[in-house]
DNA sequence: TGTACATCAGTGAACGCGCGTTCACTGATGTAC
DNA sequence: TGTACATCAGTGAACGCGCGTTCACTGATGTAC
């Protein structure tokens, strides 16, 4: 096949252009981002090979190997990335609010918007066999459960709460999210009946030790 | 090598005895023994392969499909049979007590327990991306979250509960339940505040609308 | 401005592995006569 | 009681597949002169 039988900039591997000197680290990001969707796509950690990785971007599988060690670096990557997010969304999403008890509920809320929207990163982040725990994050970086315990504090210091250990209950709540989350994802076929956010709500309420749920 | 250089009885695959005529049945048993026991040791429902099944027998992984249609059939059995002991554990530990609030935490605690002994049982029941939903049990079959469900309506009927919503609030119970229990597989790493049964009570307690958690 | 050359991004063929599944078979067990 | 034979439980070799990983390589890009 000559070379001009192919529209120019058609490569063979799907029609990605090769990057140029000095811009070998965006294939990296490309690996990162088709993992991730890939992950998103089928829900499972297994689908994400080097060669199905490989044939999202449009490269040949060996490629990976300027960038990542091997195939646990890229789920490594992943992980991250996802954790990154979470705890950026929950941040966030908490100190937007003045009222302790809007902050305790948006940060709930975001935590459970985003495992909604994003299953499979949710899923690698708390459904593995091993998951990375909430605690010790990287230093600097801020902690998501830290930020919901502080929020029970601060619901309980302005006389919103009747809670008096804070991080007991915020282990309750973070658990009962966990769960509300992962049987709505899991157990498809149950008559759940009431939306998951009104369940949030009643369990932050109840377990965060808030009058008047 | 002469038959006789072999102890009598000892076989290629690891010294297991073939079945005789009529007890070809057997080897569906020990399937499925071999298929759980692989789960609860490595907890990866993936580990169970047909290969690493009939290594675990001492057999030729052909002969499973005298038993077994394919994989996914062995799977289906397993699933089966733990949820009927789940589902005994649940329903027996519940009826045996008389005091409607220690029925209702006696189920809970058989379930939590169960979970915890069998962790790759538990997980391939409530785990799996697509999971067998805890209503619609075989007919005939007890149900386990009726079972709940009845435990939280007789905590409330006897004046143990302020719960008027039976079924939402046994929902709330077993989300927050599988939580409890997921994440403390999960996140090995977390410095959880208090034992798992302590949390089982308080969340039955207070998702439960017990007075007096 | 032109050209030789180093570098960098990425390729393609091949490896060994474990898998599910198929196929034609074997040989001990029990039964009919 | 003895023997031919059907049946049943299970075998072993082989298939094609997708995988992670290795290896020697290619060819476009940019730079030194």
């Amino acid at each position: 096949v000559s070379a001009g039988a192919r529209p120019a900039g058609e490569q063979q591997h799907g029609g990605r252009r090769r990057n140029r000197r000095g811009e070998g680290t965006r294939l990296r990001e490309d690996i990162l981002a088709a993992a991730t969707a890939i992950l998103e796509r089928d829900g499972a950690e297994e689908s994400i090979t080097l060669r199905s990785v490989a044939r999202e971007i449009g490269i040949a599988a060996p490629s990976i190997y300027a960038h990542f060690a091997d195939r646990e670096e890229i789920l490594h990557a992943v992980i991250n990335a996802a954790f990154d997010e979470l705890v950026e969304a929950v941040v966030t999403a908490t100190a937007e609010q003045t009222d302790p008890v809007a902050a305790l509920l948006a940060g709930c809320h975001a935590y459970t918007r985003f495992a909604v929207a994003r299953p499979g990163q949710y899923r690698i982040l708390f459904g593995r066999t091993r998951a990375p725990s909430m605690e010790a994050p990287r230093p600097g970086r801020p902690d998501a459960f830290q930020t919901l315990v502080d929020a029970v504090a601060a619901c309980a210091e302005a006389g919103r709460s009747d809670s008096t250990d804070y991080f007991g209950d915020a282990t309750l709540i973070w658990m009962a999210m966990h769960g509300a989350i992962a049987l709505r994802t899991t157990a498809s076929g149950f008559p759940w009946p009431s939306s998951l956010e009104d369940d949030i709500d009643d369990m932050v309420h109840r377990l965060g030790r808030l009058p008047d749920s």
